[in-house]
DNA sequence: TAATATACTGTATAAATATATAGTATATTG
DNA sequence: CAATATACTATATATTTATACAGTATATTA
Protein backbone atom coordinates (compact mmCIF):
# COMPACT_ATOMS: atom_id res chain seq x y z
CA UNK A 1 0.00 0.00 0.00
CA UNK A 2 1.83 3.15 -1.14
CA UNK A 3 1.69 6.32 1.19
CA UNK A 4 -0.68 9.03 0.42
CA UNK A 5 0.39 12.61 0.10
CA UNK A 6 -1.56 15.36 2.53
CA UNK A 7 -3.48 16.35 -0.07
CA UNK A 8 -4.28 13.14 -1.29
CA UNK A 9 -5.39 12.12 2.28
CA UNK A 10 -7.71 15.13 2.28
CA UNK A 11 -9.52 14.10 -1.02
CA UNK A 12 -9.90 10.69 0.70
CA UNK A 13 -11.26 11.88 3.30
CA UNK A 14 -13.27 14.39 1.47
CA UNK A 15 -15.19 11.17 -0.19
CA UNK A 16 -15.85 9.36 3.15
CA UNK A 17 -17.13 12.52 4.22
CA UNK A 18 -19.26 12.50 2.03
CA UNK A 19 -20.26 8.86 2.04
CA UNK A 20 -21.05 9.35 5.62
CA UNK A 21 -23.50 12.57 5.29
CA UNK A 22 -25.09 12.14 2.15
CA UNK A 23 -24.63 8.11 1.18
CA UNK A 24 -23.15 8.37 -1.74
CA UNK A 25 -20.22 9.66 -3.30
CA UNK A 26 -19.12 13.31 -4.52
CA UNK A 27 -18.63 14.37 -7.47
CA UNK A 28 -15.53 16.29 -8.99
CA UNK A 29 -17.50 19.86 -8.32
CA UNK A 30 -17.75 18.63 -4.59
CA UNK A 31 -14.46 18.17 -3.84
CA UNK A 32 -13.60 20.98 -5.50
CA UNK A 33 -16.15 23.45 -3.50
CA UNK A 34 -15.09 21.46 -0.36
CA UNK A 35 -11.20 21.63 0.05
CA UNK A 36 -11.43 24.97 -1.97
CA UNK A 37 -10.26 24.34 -5.20
CA UNK A 38 -11.40 25.78 -8.13
CA UNK A 39 -10.71 23.69 -10.94
CA UNK A 40 -12.73 20.21 -11.77
CA UNK A 41 -9.53 18.71 -12.69
CA UNK A 42 -7.79 19.10 -9.46
CA UNK A 43 -10.23 17.17 -8.50
CA UNK A 44 -9.97 14.95 -11.18
CA UNK A 45 -5.85 14.18 -11.08
CA UNK A 46 -5.86 13.73 -7.30
CA UNK A 47 -8.59 10.72 -7.73
CA UNK A 48 -6.47 9.23 -10.36
CA UNK A 49 -3.61 9.33 -8.01
CA UNK A 50 -5.99 7.42 -5.49
CA UNK A 51 -6.65 5.24 -7.72
CA UNK A 52 -3.07 4.37 -8.87
CA UNK A 53 -2.46 3.76 -5.61
CA UNK A 54 -5.06 1.57 -5.47
CA UNK A 55 -7.22 3.18 -2.48
CA UNK A 56 -9.97 3.63 -4.37
CA UNK A 57 -11.91 2.65 -7.84
CA UNK A 58 -13.37 4.75 -10.31
CA UNK A 59 -16.30 3.60 -13.07
CA UNK A 60 -15.77 5.22 -16.26
CA UNK A 61 -18.76 7.83 -17.54
CA UNK A 62 -20.44 7.15 -14.31
CA UNK A 63 -21.23 10.31 -11.97
CA UNK A 64 -20.16 9.62 -8.69
CA UNK A 65 -18.63 6.45 -9.75
CA UNK A 66 -16.44 6.28 -6.75
CA UNK A 67 -15.45 3.52 -4.54
CA UNK A 68 -13.60 3.53 -1.93
CA UNK A 69 -11.39 0.07 -1.45
CA UNK A 70 -11.62 -1.39 1.80
CA UNK A 71 -9.37 -3.89 2.03
CA UNK A 72 -8.32 -6.31 4.82
CA UNK A 73 -5.60 -3.87 6.00
CA UNK A 74 -7.97 -0.96 6.33
CA UNK A 75 -10.83 -3.63 7.44
CA UNK A 76 -8.98 -4.63 10.38
CA UNK A 77 -7.78 -1.18 11.04
CA UNK A 78 -11.16 -0.02 10.93
CA UNK A 79 -12.75 -1.16 14.28
CA UNK A 80 -9.79 -1.51 16.89
CA UNK A 81 -9.53 -2.10 20.32
CA UNK A 82 -7.23 0.79 21.86
CA UNK A 83 -5.57 0.68 24.56
CA UNK A 84 -6.04 2.85 27.63
CA UNK A 85 -2.67 3.55 29.73
CA UNK A 86 -3.06 5.20 33.23
CA UNK A 87 -0.02 5.70 34.96
CA UNK A 88 3.40 4.53 33.57
CA UNK A 89 5.25 2.66 35.58
CA UNK A 90 9.16 3.55 35.81
CA UNK A 91 11.00 1.71 33.60
CA UNK A 92 8.67 0.28 31.83
CA UNK A 93 7.25 0.87 28.21
CA UNK A 94 4.43 2.56 27.56
CA UNK A 95 2.97 -0.31 25.97
CA UNK A 96 3.51 -2.53 28.60
CA UNK A 97 0.95 -4.90 29.77
CA UNK A 98 0.75 -3.71 33.55
CA UNK A 99 0.45 0.03 31.85
CA UNK A 100 -2.98 -0.55 30.31
CA UNK A 101 -6.20 0.11 32.05
CA UNK A 102 -8.47 -1.44 29.44
CA UNK A 103 -9.35 -0.88 25.82
CA UNK A 104 -11.91 1.05 23.79
CA UNK A 105 -13.23 0.25 20.37
CA UNK A 106 -13.52 3.00 18.28
CA UNK A 107 -13.49 3.27 14.68
CA UNK A 108 -9.59 4.56 13.66
CA UNK A 109 -11.68 6.62 10.83
CA UNK A 110 -12.40 8.55 13.99
CA UNK A 111 -9.31 10.72 14.24
CA UNK A 112 -7.12 12.78 11.42
CA UNK A 113 -4.58 9.66 12.26
CA UNK A 114 -4.48 6.20 13.44
CA UNK A 115 -4.66 5.76 17.23
CA UNK A 116 -2.10 3.55 18.96
CA UNK A 117 -2.70 4.66 22.50
CA UNK A 118 -5.04 6.51 24.67
CA UNK A 119 -3.25 8.22 27.61
CA UNK A 120 -5.46 8.99 30.96
CA UNK A 121 -4.21 12.76 31.97
CA UNK A 122 -2.87 13.62 35.70
CA UNK A 123 -2.85 16.99 36.84
CA UNK A 124 -4.16 20.05 35.55
CA UNK A 125 -1.22 21.32 33.39
CA UNK A 126 -2.93 21.66 30.83
CA UNK A 127 -5.99 23.17 31.29
CA UNK A 128 -6.36 26.06 29.39
CA UNK A 129 -5.99 24.02 26.31
CA UNK A 130 -9.09 22.30 27.62
CA UNK A 131 -7.54 19.71 28.66
CA UNK A 132 -8.58 18.16 32.12
CA UNK A 133 -7.95 15.70 34.50
CA UNK A 134 -8.69 11.81 33.85
CA UNK A 135 -9.02 12.90 29.82
CA UNK A 136 -8.19 10.20 27.67
CA UNK A 137 -5.41 11.95 24.94
CA UNK A 138 -5.64 10.00 21.65
CA UNK A 139 -1.37 9.06 21.05
CA UNK A 140 -0.37 8.83 17.57
CA UNK A 141 2.99 7.14 17.74
CA UNK A 142 5.56 9.43 15.78
CA UNK A 143 8.73 10.60 15.15
CA UNK A 144 7.56 14.12 13.44
CA UNK A 145 7.05 16.42 15.63
CA UNK A 146 7.24 20.22 15.13
CA UNK A 147 7.10 23.28 17.78
CA UNK A 148 3.32 23.98 19.01
CA UNK A 149 2.74 20.44 18.40
CA UNK A 150 0.97 18.91 21.54
CA UNK A 151 3.05 16.01 22.66
CA UNK A 152 3.35 13.06 24.86
CA UNK A 153 7.13 12.98 25.81
CA UNK A 154 9.05 10.97 28.39
CA UNK A 155 11.77 12.88 29.99
CA UNK A 156 13.95 10.69 32.55
CA UNK A 157 11.46 7.72 32.55
CA UNK A 158 8.60 9.69 33.24
CA UNK A 159 5.59 10.43 31.13
CA UNK A 160 4.17 13.95 30.12
CA UNK A 161 2.27 15.74 28.30
CA UNK A 162 2.87 18.81 27.07
CA UNK A 163 3.31 21.26 24.40
CA UNK A 164 6.58 20.87 22.23
CA UNK A 165 9.19 24.10 21.11
CA UNK A 166 12.59 23.05 20.01
CA UNK A 167 15.39 25.91 19.33
CA UNK A 168 18.72 24.06 19.00
CA UNK A 169 20.03 21.58 21.62
CA UNK A 170 17.54 23.09 24.11
CA UNK A 171 13.33 21.82 24.34
CA UNK A 172 11.12 23.30 26.04
CA UNK A 173 7.77 21.32 27.11
CA UNK A 174 5.29 24.03 27.90
CA UNK A 175 2.21 23.42 29.92
CA UNK A 176 -0.83 25.50 29.25
CA UNK A 177 -1.32 26.56 32.89
CA UNK A 178 0.08 29.57 34.25
CA UNK A 179 0.22 27.68 37.65
CA UNK A 180 2.63 25.34 35.91
CA UNK A 181 6.63 25.95 34.54
CA UNK A 182 8.21 24.83 31.58
CA UNK A 183 10.15 21.35 31.38
CA UNK A 184 13.29 22.91 29.86
CA UNK A 185 15.48 19.48 28.94
CA UNK A 186 18.88 19.68 27.45
CA UNK A 187 19.40 17.19 24.11
CA UNK A 188 22.94 16.46 24.70
CA UNK A 189 22.08 15.54 27.97
CA UNK A 190 19.05 14.66 29.33
CA UNK A 191 17.37 11.30 28.69
CA UNK A 192 14.22 11.77 26.17
CA UNK A 193 11.88 9.93 23.90
CA UNK A 194 8.72 11.48 22.06
CA UNK A 195 5.98 9.06 22.30
CA UNK A 196 3.76 10.42 20.06
CA UNK A 197 1.57 12.87 19.21
CA UNK A 198 -1.80 14.09 20.80
CA UNK A 199 -3.99 13.87 17.96
CA UNK A 200 -7.40 13.98 19.59
CA UNK A 201 -8.93 13.82 23.06
CA UNK A 202 -11.77 11.54 24.59
CA UNK A 203 -13.85 12.70 27.73
CA UNK A 204 -16.36 11.08 30.17
CA UNK A 205 -18.51 12.84 32.31
CA UNK B 1 -42.97 2.62 9.41
CA UNK B 2 -45.58 2.16 6.59
CA UNK B 3 -45.55 -1.28 4.19
CA UNK B 4 -43.55 -1.76 1.21
CA UNK B 5 -45.32 -2.89 -2.05
CA UNK B 6 -43.16 -6.06 -3.46
CA UNK B 7 -42.14 -3.91 -6.50
CA UNK B 8 -40.83 -0.87 -3.75
CA UNK B 9 -39.01 -3.53 -1.64
CA UNK B 10 -37.50 -4.68 -5.01
CA UNK B 11 -36.51 -1.71 -6.12
CA UNK B 12 -35.16 -0.77 -2.77
CA UNK B 13 -32.94 -4.17 -2.79
CA UNK B 14 -31.85 -3.07 -5.94
CA UNK B 15 -30.42 0.38 -4.50
CA UNK B 16 -28.64 -1.49 -1.49
CA UNK B 17 -27.44 -4.21 -4.17
CA UNK B 18 -25.94 -1.09 -6.03
CA UNK B 19 -24.18 0.72 -3.37
CA UNK B 20 -23.03 -3.34 -1.92
CA UNK B 21 -21.08 -3.94 -5.21
CA UNK B 22 -20.32 -0.60 -6.65
CA UNK B 23 -20.42 1.93 -3.40
CA UNK B 24 -22.77 4.50 -5.20
CA UNK B 25 -26.54 4.13 -5.79
CA UNK B 26 -27.88 3.64 -8.89
CA UNK B 27 -29.01 6.12 -11.59
CA UNK B 28 -32.77 5.68 -12.86
CA UNK B 29 -31.89 3.85 -16.06
CA UNK B 30 -29.45 1.31 -13.86
CA UNK B 31 -32.62 0.58 -11.83
CA UNK B 32 -34.83 0.43 -15.28
CA UNK B 33 -32.17 -2.31 -16.43
CA UNK B 34 -31.63 -4.22 -13.53
CA UNK B 35 -35.23 -4.83 -12.78
CA UNK B 36 -36.66 -4.83 -16.79
CA UNK B 37 -38.33 -1.62 -16.69
CA UNK B 38 -38.04 0.11 -20.24
CA UNK B 39 -39.11 3.94 -19.18
CA UNK B 40 -36.71 5.78 -16.12
CA UNK B 41 -40.23 7.30 -15.36
CA UNK B 42 -40.85 3.55 -13.08
CA UNK B 43 -37.96 3.67 -11.42
CA UNK B 44 -38.41 7.60 -10.71
CA UNK B 45 -41.99 6.41 -9.43
CA UNK B 46 -40.97 3.65 -7.04
CA UNK B 47 -38.67 6.14 -5.58
CA UNK B 48 -40.79 8.96 -4.87
CA UNK B 49 -42.50 6.11 -3.17
CA UNK B 50 -39.95 5.01 -1.24
CA UNK B 51 -39.36 8.53 -0.41
CA UNK B 52 -42.76 9.48 0.85
CA UNK B 53 -42.74 6.16 3.31
CA UNK B 54 -39.20 7.57 4.30
CA UNK B 55 -37.30 4.70 3.55
CA UNK B 56 -34.67 6.81 1.18
CA UNK B 57 -33.89 10.20 1.05
CA UNK B 58 -33.75 11.99 -2.60
CA UNK B 59 -31.40 15.10 -3.23
CA UNK B 60 -33.06 17.28 -5.72
CA UNK B 61 -30.68 18.19 -8.75
CA UNK B 62 -28.32 15.23 -7.76
CA UNK B 63 -27.10 12.37 -9.78
CA UNK B 64 -27.42 9.03 -7.74
CA UNK B 65 -28.69 11.00 -5.08
CA UNK B 66 -30.35 8.42 -3.15
CA UNK B 67 -29.02 7.77 0.43
CA UNK B 68 -31.25 4.41 2.57
CA UNK B 69 -32.35 5.72 6.03
CA UNK B 70 -31.15 2.99 8.23
CA UNK B 71 -33.73 3.62 11.53
CA UNK B 72 -34.66 0.99 13.75
CA UNK B 73 -35.66 -1.88 11.49
CA UNK B 74 -32.22 -2.07 9.61
CA UNK B 75 -30.73 -5.05 8.56
CA UNK B 76 -27.05 -3.14 9.47
CA UNK B 77 -25.65 -2.56 12.51
CA UNK B 78 -25.95 1.09 11.82
CA UNK B 79 -26.94 1.84 15.83
CA UNK B 80 -23.15 2.23 15.74
CA UNK B 81 -23.47 5.23 13.39
CA UNK B 82 -24.08 8.40 15.25
CA UNK B 83 -24.62 11.25 14.08
CA UNK B 84 -22.85 14.80 14.53
CA UNK B 85 -25.03 17.95 14.79
CA UNK B 86 -23.58 21.10 13.49
CA UNK B 87 -25.88 24.36 13.48
CA UNK B 88 -29.45 23.46 14.36
CA UNK B 89 -31.30 25.82 11.64
CA UNK B 90 -34.26 27.45 13.41
CA UNK B 91 -37.83 25.06 13.50
CA UNK B 92 -36.23 21.80 12.80
CA UNK B 93 -36.01 19.10 15.33
CA UNK B 94 -32.19 19.07 16.40
CA UNK B 95 -31.65 15.53 14.19
CA UNK B 96 -33.22 16.43 11.23
CA UNK B 97 -31.07 15.50 8.06
CA UNK B 98 -30.31 19.00 7.21
CA UNK B 99 -28.82 19.63 10.72
CA UNK B 100 -26.53 15.88 10.33
CA UNK B 101 -22.82 16.80 9.30
CA UNK B 102 -21.95 13.45 9.12
CA UNK B 103 -21.65 10.57 11.03
CA UNK B 104 -18.98 9.04 13.04
CA UNK B 105 -18.53 4.78 14.08
CA UNK B 106 -18.30 4.79 18.04
CA UNK B 107 -18.86 2.10 20.46
CA UNK B 108 -21.56 2.57 22.49
CA UNK B 109 -19.86 1.31 25.65
CA UNK B 110 -17.55 4.22 25.34
CA UNK B 111 -19.65 6.38 27.39
CA UNK B 112 -21.59 5.80 30.77
CA UNK B 113 -25.09 6.31 28.55
CA UNK B 114 -25.84 5.55 25.12
CA UNK B 115 -25.10 8.50 22.85
CA UNK B 116 -27.93 9.57 20.61
CA UNK B 117 -26.29 12.55 19.11
CA UNK B 118 -23.35 14.54 18.69
CA UNK B 119 -23.41 18.18 18.76
CA UNK B 120 -20.80 20.39 17.62
CA UNK B 121 -19.65 23.05 19.73
CA UNK B 122 -20.10 26.74 18.89
CA UNK B 123 -18.23 29.95 20.54
CA UNK B 124 -16.39 29.44 23.88
CA UNK B 125 -18.89 29.98 26.69
CA UNK B 126 -17.63 26.74 27.79
CA UNK B 127 -14.05 27.58 28.09
CA UNK B 128 -13.70 27.14 31.94
CA UNK B 129 -15.21 23.81 31.83
CA UNK B 130 -12.81 22.69 29.27
CA UNK B 131 -14.79 22.31 26.07
CA UNK B 132 -13.51 24.52 22.59
CA UNK B 133 -15.13 25.61 19.61
CA UNK B 134 -15.73 22.68 17.55
CA UNK B 135 -15.33 19.81 20.20
CA UNK B 136 -18.25 16.74 19.77
CA UNK B 137 -20.43 16.75 22.92
CA UNK B 138 -21.86 13.81 23.20
CA UNK B 139 -25.33 13.66 24.13
CA UNK B 140 -27.94 11.53 25.63
CA UNK B 141 -31.64 12.21 24.84
CA UNK B 142 -32.97 12.27 28.51
CA UNK B 143 -35.79 14.41 30.65
CA UNK B 144 -33.49 13.80 33.85
CA UNK B 145 -31.70 16.23 34.58
CA UNK B 146 -30.27 17.79 38.31
CA UNK B 147 -28.49 21.12 39.18
CA UNK B 148 -24.82 21.05 38.00
CA UNK B 149 -25.74 18.57 34.81
CA UNK B 150 -24.54 19.68 31.33
CA UNK B 151 -27.35 20.40 29.50
CA UNK B 152 -28.53 20.46 25.61
CA UNK B 153 -31.67 22.81 26.22
CA UNK B 154 -33.61 24.72 23.85
CA UNK B 155 -33.98 28.00 24.18
CA UNK B 156 -36.84 29.85 21.86
CA UNK B 157 -35.41 27.60 18.83
CA UNK B 158 -31.92 27.76 19.72
CA UNK B 159 -29.98 25.11 21.00
CA UNK B 160 -27.43 25.90 23.36
CA UNK B 161 -24.69 23.70 25.68
CA UNK B 162 -24.81 24.89 29.65
CA UNK B 163 -24.77 23.88 33.25
CA UNK B 164 -28.32 23.66 34.44
CA UNK B 165 -29.59 24.98 37.65
CA UNK B 166 -33.44 25.72 38.62
CA UNK B 167 -34.61 26.73 41.89
CA UNK B 168 -38.63 27.06 41.52
CA UNK B 169 -39.88 28.59 38.29
CA UNK B 170 -36.38 30.03 37.73
CA UNK B 171 -34.10 28.11 34.91
CA UNK B 172 -30.55 29.71 35.08
CA UNK B 173 -28.23 28.10 32.12
CA UNK B 174 -25.05 29.11 33.28
CA UNK B 175 -21.98 29.41 31.53
CA UNK B 176 -18.53 28.31 32.50
CA UNK B 177 -16.16 31.48 31.27
CA UNK B 178 -16.50 34.61 33.41
CA UNK B 179 -16.36 36.47 29.69
CA UNK B 180 -20.34 35.39 29.63
CA UNK B 181 -23.88 35.55 31.60
CA UNK B 182 -26.25 33.15 32.63
CA UNK B 183 -29.29 32.67 30.69
CA UNK B 184 -32.34 32.99 32.96
CA UNK B 185 -36.04 31.32 31.96
CA UNK B 186 -39.05 31.66 33.10
CA UNK B 187 -40.37 28.25 33.04
CA UNK B 188 -44.05 29.95 32.86
CA UNK B 189 -43.49 32.60 30.24
CA UNK B 190 -40.54 30.93 27.83
CA UNK B 191 -39.89 28.78 25.53
CA UNK B 192 -37.65 26.19 26.55
CA UNK B 193 -36.74 22.09 26.12
CA UNK B 194 -34.27 19.82 27.21
CA UNK B 195 -32.37 18.18 24.14
CA UNK B 196 -30.74 16.08 26.17
CA UNK B 197 -27.32 15.50 28.79
CA UNK B 198 -24.22 16.11 27.26
CA UNK B 199 -21.89 12.51 28.84
CA UNK B 200 -18.55 13.39 26.68
CA UNK B 201 -16.49 14.89 24.71
CA UNK B 202 -14.15 14.08 21.35
CA UNK B 203 -12.04 16.63 20.21
CA UNK B 204 -9.93 15.98 16.85
CA UNK B 205 -6.78 18.22 17.35
C1' DT C 1 -68.16 5.95 -6.88
C1' DA C 2 -64.70 9.11 -7.24
C1' DA C 3 -60.17 9.77 -5.71
C1' DT C 4 -55.82 7.98 -4.95
C1' DA C 5 -52.07 4.70 -5.17
C1' DT C 6 -49.70 1.35 -7.86
C1' DA C 7 -47.37 -0.05 -12.01
C1' DC C 8 -45.94 0.58 -15.99
C1' DT C 9 -44.43 2.69 -21.55
C1' DG C 10 -42.52 6.45 -24.20
C1' DT C 11 -40.45 10.94 -25.27
C1' DA C 12 -38.06 15.10 -24.32
C1' DT C 13 -34.76 18.22 -22.22
C1' DA C 14 -32.31 21.20 -18.95
C1' DA C 15 -28.88 20.49 -15.83
C1' DA C 16 -25.32 17.80 -13.80
C1' DT C 17 -21.18 15.50 -14.54
C1' DA C 18 -16.93 13.21 -16.25
C1' DT C 19 -13.26 14.07 -18.72
C1' DA C 20 -10.09 15.92 -22.23
C1' DT C 21 -6.93 19.64 -23.35
C1' DA C 22 -3.81 23.50 -22.46
C1' DG C 23 -1.23 25.81 -19.25
C1' DT C 24 2.00 27.13 -14.87
C1' DA C 25 4.88 25.91 -11.03
C1' DT C 26 7.38 23.18 -7.65
C1' DA C 27 9.20 19.02 -5.66
C1' DT C 28 11.07 14.45 -5.99
C1' DT C 29 13.41 10.72 -8.12
C1' DG C 30 16.36 7.75 -11.03
C1' DC D 1 19.93 16.67 -15.17
C1' DA D 2 15.97 14.95 -17.30
C1' DA D 3 11.91 12.58 -16.15
C1' DT D 4 8.17 12.07 -13.29
C1' DA D 5 4.98 13.17 -9.71
C1' DT D 6 2.47 16.64 -7.35
C1' DA D 7 -0.63 20.52 -7.24
C1' DC D 8 -2.95 23.62 -9.16
C1' DT D 9 -6.06 27.22 -12.83
C1' DA D 10 -9.01 27.62 -16.79
C1' DT D 11 -12.02 26.29 -20.57
C1' DA D 12 -14.70 23.22 -23.35
C1' DT D 13 -17.84 19.45 -24.41
C1' DA D 14 -19.94 14.93 -25.03
C1' DT D 15 -22.39 12.13 -22.14
C1' DT D 16 -24.99 11.06 -18.17
C1' DT D 17 -28.72 11.90 -15.47
C1' DA D 18 -32.82 13.77 -13.11
C1' DT D 19 -37.07 15.03 -13.99
C1' DA D 20 -41.15 16.78 -16.29
C1' DC D 21 -45.01 15.62 -19.33
C1' DA D 22 -48.29 12.58 -21.76
C1' DG D 23 -50.40 8.27 -21.75
C1' DT D 24 -52.63 3.32 -20.28
C1' DA D 25 -54.33 0.11 -16.89
C1' DT D 26 -55.51 -1.99 -12.45
C1' DA D 27 -56.08 -2.04 -7.54
C1' DT D 28 -57.21 0.09 -3.23
C1' DT D 29 -59.26 3.47 -0.32
C1' DA D 30 -62.46 7.13 1.40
Amino acid sequence: MKKLTPQQTKVLNCIRDSINKTGFPPTRAEICSELGFSSPNSAETHLRALEKKKYIEIRAGSSRGINILENSQSLRQNENKVPVIGLVAAGSPTLASENIERKLTIDQGMFKKNVDYFLKVKGMSMLDAGILEDDLIAVHKTDKVKNGDLAVMRVNDEVTLKYFYKKNNLLELRPANNDFKSIFVDLEKDDVVLEGLGIGLIRKN
